[in-house]
DNA sequence: CCCTCAAATATTGTATACACTATAGCGTAC
DNA sequence: GTACGCTATAGTGTATACAATATTTGAGGG
């Protein structure tokens, strides 16, 4: 290898060691997630099945497994001949996935107003305090994890599985957007959004709640560098390009 | 073999030959889920590695391959060393699944409003006459694809495709679902509701369309049989309860 | 006659081997 | 000096082989 410029190191979690032999292939998934939420893995970043498959001493057959679940949640691209990679969503891909967020998570907080229950609304001031903690003492992977399980968690509370589980693949895409197109919208101002949407949500108003929510995800789009300017940039400084 | 309970033979697409041997992962998912939305594989039917592999004359590799996608769009599930089956989506998941088709199809028409054009309207008013003439001859897969079709065509129309395939899976989903739980809801009174959200699309009626919609859709799930009774059948009839 | 346990069989999980394609490095011709 | 083409190499695509696990079948005992 003459030019290693991505060294590659996935590191199978910090402090995972051999907990969870349960599922090979999910473990690598999970790795490759994790390692690109938290920005260990640059977008376009080449995925060689044969250094994964050293990295967690598993042969091809089940890193090619965990490539291909990740190309369906479209972390990584899949290029016929030509191997894995970080993917790079485009802007256009970018704007439809904050675009469905919005409208899912709109409804979601809708209904969710008729059906919150007291208890459910303390568990969220509990979260909410979570993401302040980790806001405060700047622990980028804890808030950045928090903020988006915010979501998650206001799924799960509809009692909706499958709303969840989606919304779930539609924020690891939004990680790598933000990851990608630099995002100005500071994880406090984010945190704050949260806070208004709780408050909305234990005043019962619907209306108020999927306004908040709705402006919440326009804010962070809105925040991100989606001019041509900066893919352009990102493209220009890939060697590939 | 002794108990052939299901002759399981798939028919790699009927008249497609060896026309497309572009992407041999890709024929087996579409052949598959072909099958099952047409109803030639019910829920439940074991799908063996193996036996499919010989059908489409490939190595059980790509056959892995292709029921994992399959599993990823919640068409066959994958029980750990016992191998993949056509899948038995629950009720509870039924409902989630029409409850999230609800939310994001009702806003979804609700924003095409705002952006529809004439040609487009007049696109859909072609797709409409598709689907009643499928509706009349009783051509019962093509009106099953045209009925489906018609909500992805909207989604497309917003020009968002992480929607359209977001909705794409959604849809089979349902066909799955629909077919576990015969629905009693008429494809004729589908497609007629079908007609009126357009109607309300060409008034640029925001709040009708999404009404129509979610109505429409709350109609189909209201139609299925998804009393306790119904399901208990089902697992009833097959020989591993 | 039914239930239990064990050997045999079938099927999935993983690794390895081979074939094919794309890429990079180098030499040669212009 | 540059451009073109060839060869070497690395990497993916597919098939096959082997190991581990579940399921079935049959025999024996209650």
């Amino acid at each position: 290898m003459s030019r290693p410029r991505t060294p590659l190191k996935i590191l199978p979690a910090p402090g995972a060691g051999k907990a969870a032999p349960a599922g090979a292939t999910e473990r690598i998934v999970d790795a490759i997630t994790t390692a690109i939420v938290e920005r260990r893995l640059m977008p376009g970043t080449r995925l060689s099945e044969q250094k994964i498959a050293d990295i967690f001493q598993v042969s091809r057959t089940l890193v090619r497994q965990a490539l291909n679940q990740l190309s369906r949640d479209r972390l990584v691209t899949l290029e016929p001949a030509r191997g894995a990679s970080v993917a790079m969503p485009s802007v256009d891909e970018a704007k439809q996935v904050f675009q469905v967020r919005a409208m899912l998570e709109g409804a979601l907080v809708r209904q969710l107003c008729a059906l919150i229950t007291d208890k459910q609304i303390a568990e969220l001031r509990t979260h909410l305090s979570d993401e302040a903690a980790a806001v405060i003492r700047t622990d980028v992977p804890g808030r950045t994890r928090l903020l988006a399980d915010f979501h998650v968690v206001l799924a799960r509370m509809l009692g909706n599985e499958v709303l969840a589980q989606l919304l779930s693949d539609l924020l690891s895409r939004s990680s790598l957007i933000a990851l990608m197109y630099q995002s100005s919208h500071s994880a406090a101002h984010s945190q704050e959004e949260h806070v208004l949407i709780v408050n909305a949500l234990e005043a019962r108003d619907a209306t108020a709640a999927a306004d908040l929510m709705e402006h919440h995800i326009s804010a962070v789009e809105k925040n991100l560098r989606l001019d041509p300017h900066t893919a352009d940039l990102f493209s220009a400084l890939r060697p590939r390009g």
